[in-house]
DNA sequence: ATTGACTCTGACATTAATGTCACGGTCTAT
DNA sequence: ATAGACCGTGACATTAATGTCAGAGTCAAT
């Protein structure tokens, strides 16, 4: 019974208990532990330490991870998200001022990428329809040599 | 007189003769001259040079950088036009082999990476559909409190 | 105390074409 | 021969999120 303050901790979290050690918390969310240490860096989640530098994940880190891994899975940068995550996390969407323009800038970019990547498409498919005709046009000039 | 060997040079190209130094074949493309000097150190590109080391482009090198500018224009990596590069400066591309299969592939990637920002796309519209109208909503409540 | 699982930080790598800089050699007109 | 324009090579930077490794510290169970 010499560690007390420690037995304290562990019967207020019994097991798998809380806060959470970055691995746990990688588990609980699908993100690396590279990924969250990464995430801290761009400021977007601020986890306490416990005396030896550990890293302490309270609850709503969990929720708070799978909003930035949706926002990235948007297209958005750890940079854009940083400026309104603090705000939807507290607030609804839609209440949140920062984010239309964030959205909409995106929306703009998305529809220049695609454009170009359509019109990139369509030269290179119709390259190919040219050399696939060229081909067949020798092909059949071939088979007028020999018509049995 | 004493420099004849040099003045023969001269007088073979008379003035912004050939063979092209890099600056000249890099206005006469457009391709920077730190780009000519990678598409060499990548194989697309072989100038003769002179004895004190400069880089001499034959007249037919200005067909082949816009012809390899026109291959990364389609979004194909140096590594692939360096695998047909030869046989379509020497014959109609539809007789190069080589050229389908990799026209195909990039084909297909740019339809896969067209359908990525698609959906992204849409995922974004949706959003930005809902805060616009759940914006509304309140709007229009605030409206049905003041109603004159 | 020792071992194994976990964590910490910092660093380097990834992709591909291009820009840019530094330092030094070459050519040419004066 | 000297200045100015040109060329040579080599190196570092760019972008953004993630992987991976090394070296060291922490924790828990035996």
């Amino acid at each position: 019974m010499s560690r007390s303050i420690i037995k304290l901790r562990s019967a207020i979290h019994p097991k798998e208990g809380w806060p959470l050690k970055i691995g746990e918390l990688s588990k609980a969310t699908g993100a690396s532990i590279r990924s969250l240490r990464y995430y801290e860096k761009q400021g977007l989640i601020a986890p306490a330490r416990t005396e030896s530098g550990y890293r302490e994940y309270h609850k709503f880190a969990v929720e708070q991870v799978k909003t930035i891994r949706l926002y990235l899975n948007l297209g958005l940068s750890t940079e854009q998200i940083a400026g309104f995550l603090h705000c939807v996390l507290m607030n609804k969407e839609a209440f949140c001022n920062e984010v239309l323009p964030v959205y909409q800038q995106k929306l703009q970019e998305l529809d220049e990428q695609i454009q170009t990547l359509v019109r990139i498409r369509s030269n290179l498919a119709e390259r190919i329809q040219s050399i696939l005709s060229e081909r067949t046009d020798n092909e059949s000039m071939e088979g007028t040599n020999d018509e049995s």
